[in-house]
Order: structure tokens, then C-alpha cells, then sequence
DNA sequence: CATTCTGTCGCAACCGGTTGCAAAACGTCA
DNA sequence: TGACGTTTTGCAACCGGTTGCGACAGAATG
């Protein structure tokens, strides 16, 4: 069916190795071979199997793309990023579904099969019982996006998640509003740290958590609490999109009764129409590192778990006024 | 280093066939010889190779899920689903970035080198000609939100996108605008197929490409085309949104002065402040019929090109107003 | 008890490349 | 021309499972 080395080499006349060579880079063969294994090769339409060469050198070139959370615009990014830069290095992304009710277990089982040379998670939401997980089966393995510790278990890229939480807080007071903070599900650690910077500016500002990062779960929850202050910090671009709705629904009009910062920067935020005010993520930097760390723990397994962090900025446009309504304030 | 089917074998004190038997569905294994391999691979935390098996039976399990653009919502749908319901059947996705600057043959001979089993396009601008050039390759191949033709030259599965523009031109017409249609890139038979349609009920309508499915692009060309019309069928939501702001920086109210209908029915199309009127196309069954139709030809390579089609459905929101306005008119 | 059938198991070849080792070929210099 | 160093090449074992075939055990049948 398929042509193997085997087909090429007989058609060339000369042994399976130097076919293999001529195919490997660096590897010892003369021009004069390697234009005699080139052109049988082509003749034959060859192709030679990544399987198999995998079988014997142990290297699969696949790297497990473990995501969460497909319905954050932000993941559109994620996924081109991450399929162009890993193509680059001759890697290739084998996606994996982590849905809730999957059993990260059987994910993990299935990337031992597939024997493949790294795990990236990209996910915030993840815990870290499951990035330990991933890294205990013996995979090299990187959480993007994932909680910044300061004693890691596991290799991890992220943003500075407490100073994100600090920059809202300072922003937020800076601009005359009472500071209130809207996050997402409490057990993510991202949401924690955010929270944790925050509230060292804004030590007694109204807290709540909406239980996803989705539009409707932003809109149920402000709708609730949209009077506990007016200055909210929201966990997420999506969620900050739901909480507005919810705002102008209960007739405050943003951003001077009441103002919104995102998080993520996702494309949309910019568009006019939105023009949210968010903290930006770096994501491309984050999975440029992400990948680089991969391959270097790839390269050196034994490696101590690392942790890089890269720092947000603020996106200033149209849903945070630019100081205090003093002439209101008076009246 | 990692623990293999010879070294289950002789823990168990039983031959390699064995072991391959007890982790093979349906091969012939008695209950008692299967526990005590079960209990040796445990203990040595044994996990059989895909890459191995695949070696000797010839399927890698593996999909190629060809994509070309990353940048549109949608694609978070068509990720989702697709993971999953690749992971349901057993299968895995290999991702495959085919970016503008990408070589198709290099795309092919990489899937080709995996061995995938088949390969899934997922994309409405890819030409005919690349999906061709997969399926010459030799691989089980399937177009998905590919051109509907009526002799196909490879598997598809899309939508009606000439009763799409049938639709959408019908609807312009009792709600009484001016019918015009902003489509995507020229080169793309969806757009192609929807102006035919469109055309069968508004023969004369202004037409125009915008020169890609981004915001941008909308709302640049209805700038510059926003008197020609007053009701646009939009070939994108996201093209739609670009456009309606296009429309309302000219002063322009929506839905009253102009009309606007949207293609996808993307999430966010549902959200309010958004809330557009927009076709839309039937994502999971497309995605399962893609799936289906694959699986289909992987046993039964020979299998005549195949077109599987699938009807749209207009989604009535608040971006195209009842009827037409009498009182205006009369004024 | 002999015979046949069914179900289980092991042997060994095979899937398609890779690579250490040694032999062969080539180039250089005396 | 011969000795010596450097490439280049082929042999063959190996990577980790799979599977056709024959051997064998136990059950069913005459």
C-alpha cells in the first residue's frame, strides 16, 4: 500500500540506513546519496512515517494542548498561537477536550499513549491537583495561564495575577468611584489573586464571585448587586460585557454612574461599541514562553519547577471616566 | 525508562501475546488470564503505546482538523465540539494552522507523516483546490462548511447557501428595505452561493466584498457603502457588527433607517446590546455529519464523493425592524 | 474410551524507521 | 605506491505492539 524505506532504498539500490540518513537531518550522507535516495523518493511518492521514526527514537514531536474553557474569545488567540508557533518548531498541537465531567485521568492515559513529548494546559481554571497530576505521570509539563506560587510543583506560565488586582483598585479610586470587585469561580486561583491585590487598595470594597466567566453569569450577578458600589473590577472581559448590559438594563450609565474594568483584552473589547477598559494579558508572550519552557524541560526533565511571570497593562478607553464628577459630587 | 508489554508479559509470567490480547477489544483472552495481566500491569503502571500499535494495525486514531481561520467566534464552537466528539468516537485531534503564508503541500506531508486516519477541513475559504489536494494525497478527507456543488470531487459537508440568500433577501424585501449584500472575501464559493441566491429575489441589489470576515473590514466598507442600501445581508456576524457601527457613526439608526442581517448566529449575536438578526447555520450537525462522513470513509475508502447539506434558519432579533414604515414613507 | 469441536494460548514474523559498529571507500601525504 | 586519517556505507539489532497459525486443553458427542 504505503511506500516504506524499504521500497525506496530497493528501487535506488542501496541500504534502508542511508535512506534514513538522507532523511535525517545531519546525518552522514554524500551529496552523490543523497541525490540517488532523493529521486527514487520522489518517484515513489514517499513519505517517511513520523510513527515510526518515533518508534525508535522516542520522540513523537506531539505536544498535548489541554484546554478548559472553549468558549472564551480569548482561547481563539490561544489556539492560533499556539498552532503557529509549535508548527515552527516542527511540533504539533493534539488537542484535548478537558471538559468538566472528563476524567483527567483518562486524559492523562491517553497522552501516555500517544507518548507525546509535552503537555501545555492552557487554562486558567485548572487546579493545580491536575497540573500535578499531568507532571507526575512523567510528561513534561507546562500550566499556561496558570496560578503564579511561590514554591511551584509544577512549571508554570502566568501573569501577575495580584498586581492586576492592584491596578484596578488604584485606577478605580484614582477615578473617584467606590471601588467593588466581580469575579469568577471562586475556586479559581487566578480569581483569588486578583483579589488579593486588589484588596490592598481597596481593603472594604464589595466582593462577589459570578459562578462562570460567561455573559449571562455577569449579567445575573450584577444585576443583584449593581448598587453595592460603582467602580466594578471584573475578572474577565465576557463577564465584564454581562455586567454592563446588567448596568445600562438598571438604567447607570457607564462610564459616568458607574464604571467597568475587564481583563484579557480579548479582540472585541476594542471595537467601538464595546470599548471596555481592561487589563491586558500577554498572551503572547505567555505562550511563547509556555512553549519554551515545554521544550526545555523536554530536553532536561529533571529541571526544578519554574514559574514566569509576565506583567499586565492597563487598556485605557471608554467604560472608567477619567477623574471624579466633582460638580455632581457637590450638588 | 517506560514500562513495556514484554516486561507486563514476564511479571505475569505469560507471553507478550497475552498481554496485547487483554488490552485488545475482543480478542480471545480467558477471564483469569486477563486479571492476572491486568493485575502485573498494574502494578507496574503499565500504559500500552498508540504509537506501537499503530505501528502494526496501520490506524493512528488520529484526525487532522485543518483550520484556516482562528479569528472568528464561531470557531470556538467548532472547536468544542469537534474535541468532543472526536474524543467520543475514540479518535484525537491533530490541529493543523493553515495560515494564508502556509504551504498546503507541507500541511499534507505533515498529516501524511502522522498517518492520520483522516482529515477533517474546517473552513468556508479554503478553495477546492486544497481540499482536492488532501484528498489526492490519498487520506480520507472531508470538507466541512465547504462549497455545496452537485458533483463533488471530494466529501462535504455545508450548508444551503443559495437558500441562505434566499432567505435573507426575502426578509429584506417584506420588512420593506432596500435590499444589499456586503460578502466576505470574493474567492469564497459561500459567498458565491449566498449572493446567487440573494440575487433570485433582489436581482438588482447593490453588492459589494468586503475583504475579509473581521470588524474591520465591515465597518470599513460600509462607510464608504452605506447609502447604496438599506437593508444589508451581511455575510459574517462579525462583519455584521463591523458594518452597524459603520451604519450608526453615520447616523444611522438600526433598525429603523437601515436593516442589518448577520450570518453564523454566533454566541454573542443573542447577547443584548447586541441582539442581531442573523441566519443560522446548524454548527453541531454539521460538525457530526463532518465526523460521521469521515469515519464512514475510513472504511470504505472508495466511497464516491459525497455532499451532505444541511438548511439555515433565520433568527429573528432586533436588528431588522417589523415591516415596513408607513407613516415615514407617506411623510 | 476415542473423536471432534471450541476456546485459549504461545511462537515468531512483521509494521517502518533508526543507529552503533565495523567494513569499505576516499583523500592525503610521504 | 603504501600507510594513515576521514567519510561514507551497509549490516543487523532494536523500538513496542499485533496477529496468523498451530498446539493444546477441556467440553461435548458418539
Amino acid at each position: 500500500m504505503t511506500v516504506t524505506l524499504r521500497d525506496v532504498a530497493a528501487r535506488a539500490g542501496v541500504s534502508t540506513a542511508a535512506v534514513s540518513r538522507t532523511f535525517t537531518p545531519g546525518a552522514s550522507v554524500s551529496p552523490r546519496m543523497r541525490a540517488r535516495v532523493l529521486k527514487a523518493a520522489e518517484a515513489l511518492g514517499y513519505q517517511p512515517s513520523t510513527i515510526a521514526s518515533a518508534m525508535s527514537t522516542g520522540r513523537t514531536k506531539l505536544i498535548g494542548l489541554v484546554v478548559t474553557n472553549f468558549r472564551n474569545p480569548l482561547m481563539l488567540d490561544v489556539f492560533e498561537r499556539f498552532t503557529a508557533q509549535l508548527q515552527d518548531r516542527g511540533l504539533r498541537p493534539l488537542l484535548v477536550n478537558l471538559r468538566d465531567d472528563a476524567d483527567p485521568a483518562e486524559a492523562i492515559a491517553m497522552l501516555r499513549g500517544y507518548r507525546v513529548d509535552g503537555v501545555v494546559i492552557a487554562s486558567s481554571t485548572v487546579t493545580r491537583g491536575f497540573a500535578r497530576a499531568f507532571a507526575a505521570s512523567g510528561i513534561p509539563t507546562v500550566h499556561s495561564f496558570g496560578p503564579v506560587t511561590p514554591s511551584p510543583d509544577v512549571h508554570v506560565v502566568g501573569i501577575d495575577n495580584v498586581e492586576a488586582g492592584r491596578i484596578a483598585a488604584r485606577e478605580l479610586l484614582k477615578r473617584g468611584y467606590k471601588p467593588g470587585f466581580l469575579g469568577g469561580p471562586g475556586t479559581a486561583s487566578s480569581t483569588q489573586d486578583r483579589v488579593a491585590g486588589f484588596s490592598q487598595y481597596a481593603p472594604r470594597a464589595y466582593k462577589h464571585n459570578a459562578e462562570a466567566y460567561t455573559f449571562q453569569a455577569g449579567y445575573d450577578a450584577m444585576s443583584r448587586i449593581c448598587r453595592r458600589a460603582t467602580g466594578w473590577f471584573c475578572a474577565d472581559d465576557v463577564l465584564s460585557l454581562g455586567a454592563m448590559a446588567a448596568l445600562r438594563d438598571r438604567g447607570l450609565r457607564v462610564p459616568d454612574q458607574a464604571g467597568v474594568i475587564g481583563f484579557n483584552d480579548m479582540e472585541m473589547a476594542s471595537w467601538p461599541g464595546i470599548d471596555l477598559t481592561t487589563i491586558r494579558m500577554p498572551t503572547g508572550a505567555i505562550i511563547s514562553g509556555a512553549i519554551d519552557l515545554v521544550t526545555a524541560v523536554m530536553d532536561e526533565p529533571d529541571r526544578p519547577p519554574e514559574t514566569r511571570m509576565f506583567p499586565c497593562t492597563l487598556m485605557e478607553r471608554g467604560t472608567l471616566r477619567s477623574s471624579a464628577p466633582k460638580s455632581r459630587a457637590r450638588a
